[in-house]
RNA sequence: GUGGGUAUAGCUUAGUUGGUUAAAGCGCCAGUUUGUGGCACUGGAGACCGUCGGUUCGAAUCCGACUAUCCACCCCA
């Protein structure tokens, strides 16, 4: 393949032939989203720059070297966003969502954009399920955003997921650990690996999570951000673990666990598959009380998450994990000859207002290539229709399940209502259904 | 941005130490009883062997570059 039928590095195609799968997930994580009180909230896939800089982080990997930014042609910066949060707090705050009853519960499912060298798990184009709620201090919150995730993996049959939690403090509790982080690393200061060196001024928790063999011995004895969180941030963490436990959430603490967002404070999870790979985080999130005042709208302490859709359905697949059928053709019709044709379109047209998929020939084929079609679609009833049909004005319909056929009725050479598959699923029942067939 | 693997039909692959018309299965199309699918059989269409360049009498096969893709690091969902 060559020249312009290809698609742009690090995007995907949801085909035909995949779609229902999308739409089982989405379907699932919107439902669960409406059960916690989440109502659906739409923006532009992008924003001004400057919104994702200050809310992401200008000193993260995100901002850094992952967004799409361009110039329009007015001149203003423009980045396709690279995740949810900061668009949908944007929005909440510039129509003032948060003087309504708090707090302001949203959900999206979006496409994000990072500039990213693609990998399983990985894509330059992604989508995400996103929930954000707003105006919500207690640690309640905390407790039930996570059991929306939690509910959401159990609802689509995902397996063998881990749920990991830490707390990164405030701004003031955290102030002082990484200040305690720093003099402990300065220490080491040549043995660390150079990504490191360079994160020790700017980010010192991010060394917590290298994987070098060197940096990670060093880190072992290193503080733990929970000997250093205020007693409020303490408190707080504990009554998140209290609600999770009372709920029946398993967790693990994870003292390594840091965001790479900025907007992050207090309580930070991820949901964690084995099963796809490297990136195997299939959620995360936390609270961010600090980002609505960043953003210049009034102090509302919130929470959310991301949940990586390619992700999910990775991890969905490799488990084998059910997805409801897709919706087949209901009726086939085969045609025989050019007055036959014409029948056939007039009744796929009444049976589609009927509610019913129907189809008819539209390759030209012969008869036994049609049934094969009729076959390979999926059609539950066929319906052959040749010269003796119309002169006779009856034909018979064929379950192409059981093979069983029953004879029709068409005076007018018109069938108004083929059958509720919905309550007669059975040939038998069929019978009777069609007793009342309007012809 | 750094590393490693891979690139042959729509899909999954074979292709022996370089040798002439590049194979197979699945899928697709058409036939095998005259008006009925699934099974079986027969036939057909479909590949400039990722691209460009090099070595050679001769390259899908060897070398190089590029591109794409996969995996890992980094980072993140």
């Amino acid at each position: 393949m060559d020249l312009i039928a290809e698609a742009i590095k690090g995007t995907g195609d949801v085909l035909p032939g995949n779609a229902y799968k999308w739409h089982y997930i989405e379907k699932t994580v919107s439902d669960v989203a409406a059960l916690f009180g989440f109502r659906e909230i739409r923006t532009p896939v992008f924003e001004k720059t400057e919104l994702f800089e200050r809310s992401v982080g200008d000193t993260t990997d995100v901002v850094q070297k992952e967004m799409y930014t361009f110039n329009d042609k007015g001149g203003r910066s423009i980045t396709l966003r690279p995740e949810g949060t900061a668009g949908a707090v944007r929005s909440i705050l510039e129509h003032g969502l948060f003087n309504e009853a708090l707090p302001v519960k949203a959900y999206y499912i979006t496409s994000c954009y990072r500039y990213e060298k693609p990998q399983a798990g990985r894509l330059r184009e992604f989508h995400q399920f996103g929930v954000e709620c707003i105006g919500a201090a207690a640690p309640t919150a905390d407790a039930e955003i996570i059991m929306l995730g939690d509910m959401v993996l159990k609802r689509l049959g995902i397996k063998n997921i881990s749920l990991e939690i830490n707390s990164i403090g405030c701004p003031q509790c955290r102030a002082k650990y990484t200040a305690a982080l720093k003099e402990y690393f300065a220490a080491s200061k040549d043995k660390l690996c150079e990504t490191c060196l360079s994160r020790l001024d700017r980010n010192p928790m991010r060394i917590l999570d290298c994987k070098s063999p060197i940096c990670r011995e060093i880190a072992e004895g290193a503080p733990k951000i929970l000997d250093y969180i205020c007693d409020e941030c303490n408190d707080h963490f504990n009554q998140v673990k209290a609600h999770l436990n009372a709920a029946g959430v398993k967790f693990t603490v994870n003292p390594r666990i840091v965001r790479g967002l900025d907007y992050y404070t207090k309580t930070v999870f991820e949901f964690i598959s084995n099963d796809i790979g490297s990136q195997g985080a299939v959620c995360a999130g936390g609270r961010y009380d600090g980002l609505a005042e960043e953003l210049g709208g009034p102090h509302l302490p919130s929470l959310g998450f991301g949940m990586g859709l390619e992700r999910i359905l990775m991890v969905m697949e490799k488990q084998g994990c059910p997805f409801p059928e897709e919706k087949k053709i209901d009726l086939y019709i085969a045609p025989m000859g050019g007055a036959a044709a014409s029948e056939a379109v007039k009744i796929c047209s009444l049976a589609r207002e009927e509610g019913f998929a129907a189809l008819t020939d539209v390759a030209g084929r012969g008869l036994k290539a049609q049934m094969k079609y009729a076959d390979k679609i999926g059609a539950k009833f066929t319906l052959v229709l040749g010269e003796n049909e119309l002169n006779s004005k009856s034909a018979r319909l064929k379950n192409m399940q059981s093979g069983e056929q029953i004879d029709v009725e068409l005076p007018d050479g018109v069938i108004s209502a083929i059958y509720d598959e919905t309550i007669k699923n059975t040939f038998a029942d069929l019978e009777s259904s069609l007793e009342n067939l309007k012809i």
